[in-house]
DNA sequence: CACCAGGCAAGTA
DNA sequence: TACTTGCATGGT
């Protein structure tokens, strides 16, 4: 291994980037509407969230306040497209509570709050796991922190930079030593790497053409 | 038909 | 600490 995993990121975020383009992430009209996306995509495909946020659209259920006072079968019925109802249910009415009672419904005021800390208090909310949490500070919030998930776990440590058996945390770690701390960046390669699986992970086993391989060539 | 999706929490050993 | 299981609809 020669050359520097910082180079080594960069370029594979511009072979990604040269392949897909800018994603425009996160797709919501409103900061709270990516905490319900967030939420709402554990362990479920995107294309399912999107009906099950019409819905709530379209019943005017798109704000911590309105969330609140439902109860939780209403959210449930609402949200049954994108599976595991009930438990998202609560989960969407926790978080829902949380901006409520602490911010006032101010997403932006909570985002003001310090990163570390708040991250910590998200985290202490039933139903609101690491990736959860880092995907609200990132794309709600716009805080430098990067999101990892099942794709980063697996490209990443097939690829050699990270080992198999490795954490979220140590997964994490590896791009925000080795990049330089942007919000911009962030948002983009998590992106590119959904967009990614998206593209080659379709046949199963999981990811079995080792995708990167496949991407147009840059020299760095 | 089987398998998995932009996870998380609770229970067990 | 390290596994295992429940949660549940919809697409391929």
């Amino acid at each position: 291994m020669s050359i520097s995993k910082r180079i080594q990121l960069e370029h594979i975020f511009d072979l990604l980037y040269q392949r897909f383009g800018k994603r425009h992430w996160w797709p919501a009209d409103s900061p709270f509407e990516v905490v319900i996306g967030a939420v709402l995509t554990q362990n479920t495909a995107w294309k399912n969230v999107e009906k099950a946020i019409a819905n709530l659209k379209q019943a005017q259920m798109l704000s911590p306040e309105k969330l609140y006072r439902e109860p939780v079968s209403g959210i449930a019925n609402l949200i049954r497209p994108s599976g595991f109802y009930n438990q998202k249910a609560k989960r969407l009415k926790l978080v829902a509570a949380y901006i409520t009672e602490t911010w006032n419904g101010d997403m932006d005021a909570m985002c003001r709050k310090e990163t570390g800390a708040l991250r910590n208090e998200l985290l202490s909310i039933n139903g609101i796991g690491k990736e959860t949490a880092d995907s609200i500070l990132l794309y709600a919030c716009n805080k430098p922190v990067f999101v990892v998930d099942s794709y980063t776990h697996r490209v990443f440590s097939r690829h050699g930079m990270a080992a198999e058996e490795a954490g979220y945390d140590e997964i994490q770690e590896l791009f925000m030593d080795n990049l330089d701390h942007g919000t911009r960046l962030f948002n983009e390669y998590h992106a590119l790497i959904v967009e990614l699986a998206k593209t080659f992970c379709k046949t199963k086993p999981l990811c079995d053409r080792c995708p990167l391989s496949d991407l147009p060539r840059v020299t760095v």
